[in-house]
DNA sequence: ACCTGAACACCGTTCAAGT
DNA sequence: ACCTGAACACCGTTCAAGT
């Protein structure tokens, strides 16, 4: 009995994979993927790499939970609306959001689509499609294409943290248009014509419009 | 005068940037994304290490060059439609195409979409909106979807390639598809219904499906 | 100018050994 | 059951030295 009592007052700053999903996610969020090393956790949680390795099967195991982790809390948040429409808006801005906190997770999605996050998505925008009144034969495309959107810009998103890291998204930007605004005009006319569209425009502004354009083509489906 | 010539006259297997990049594309088809180390490169071109970096500068470069050498392919090829919505599928279904015969093309694109051959694909979505018709306004963002569109499904299709490496694609969607009518009616109610269609779709057609879906949409901006 | 190949600094992962 | 930490098998990249 006294050594149950002794198991039930373990040391609180013992190991489990909560713990060390923890410890990873911030890792990634203050200093970057490329920061995520099991000697960087093994420091920050001060033990060693094979302890690690007794709650978590391998790296790809801990980026997955740390995945689901930040994509579950999106997920249960957007719960509230009613309306299909306004619905499926939100929990695609939910995502959206979470991304641009997180980009390792936008990485994370695009590697591994089949993430129970992911499912969790493509549930809840197909519920809404069908109280939205789609037809059964286009639910299946249309859920698809809007995750293949959202995947999409996930991967962008990721890419464009990855690059910016130490310039503001400001400077970012005037730089990219920059790029394009010296392009060959007879080449790239199009790209040329856009530039200061590129430079002014808001990312999740033309995300949700991105989502609107291709749920008014669902809508278009009778 | 003779040196010249030798030099004009260099033996045919002298080490070059399009060489190592045809070197790395040939790996990349035949053994997959993880087979492509510089010891890999160096072996089969029967060279050192640094004769490559000789010719280029890092591995990212030789990636980012063996995608736009897949992808230059295609955006050639795809000219000959002048019926602009016509145009608009032919080039995304081209560089579907390009990426299921490359799966490795799909995961650089969605590192890094800044890459030329995005650019070019940008370039001949744009243009072709502009002959569709849809108002200045809205063809950033018209554009900027299809774009994250496509570049969804390329990192899908890689992720995809990635997992089922070894059992062919039947396989790989009955396994998949299995695992989705496992999960709990109650809470998955829509992955349930959508099973059937998960084992039994083409993604080339379902590609297209998306592409229309957004087409539609954009038709709609008047 | 172009190439060789050993060496460097780092990975993820394993495993015998401890408690 | 849980943890330690050295060791292993690999990486990408550098660089003094060769031709």
């Amino acid at each position: 009995m006294g050594t149950k009592r002794q198991r039930a007052e373990r040391r609180t700053d013992a190991l489990s994979k909560e713990r060390i999903v923890e410890a990873a996610i911030g890792i990634l969020d203050t200093e970057g993927e490329s920061a995520l090393t099991f000697r960087a956790l093994t420091t920050r949680l001060a033990t060693g790499a094979g302890a690690i390795y007794w709650h978590v099967a391998n790296k790809n195991e801990l980026l997955t939970a740390a995945t689901d982790d930040v994509m579950a809390r999106v997920m249960t948040e957007v719960v509230g609306d009613t309306e299909p429409r306004e619905a499926i808006r939100a929990v695609a801005l939910g995502v959206f959001d979470a991304i641009d906190a997180h980009p390792w997770v936008g990485t994370q999605l695009t590697r591994d689509p089949s993430q129970s996050a992911m499912l969790q998505f493509f549930e809840s925008i197909g519920g809404r499609l069908q109280a939205l009144g789609v037809p059964e034969q286009a639910q299946f495309d249309s859920a698809t294409a809007l995750t293949n959107y959202v995947l999409g810009v996930a991967g962008q998103n990721a890419a464009n943290a990855r690059q910016a890291q130490e310039t503001d998204r400001s400077a970012f930007l005037a730089t990219a248009a920059a790029r394009w605004a010296r392009l060959d005009p007879e080449e790239y006319p199009f790209l040329r014509r856009m530039t200061t569209q590129l430079r002014e425009h808001d990312d999740r502004e033309q995300f949700l419009a991105g989502i609107d354009l291709i749920l008014a083509g669902i809508a278009t489906v009778r």
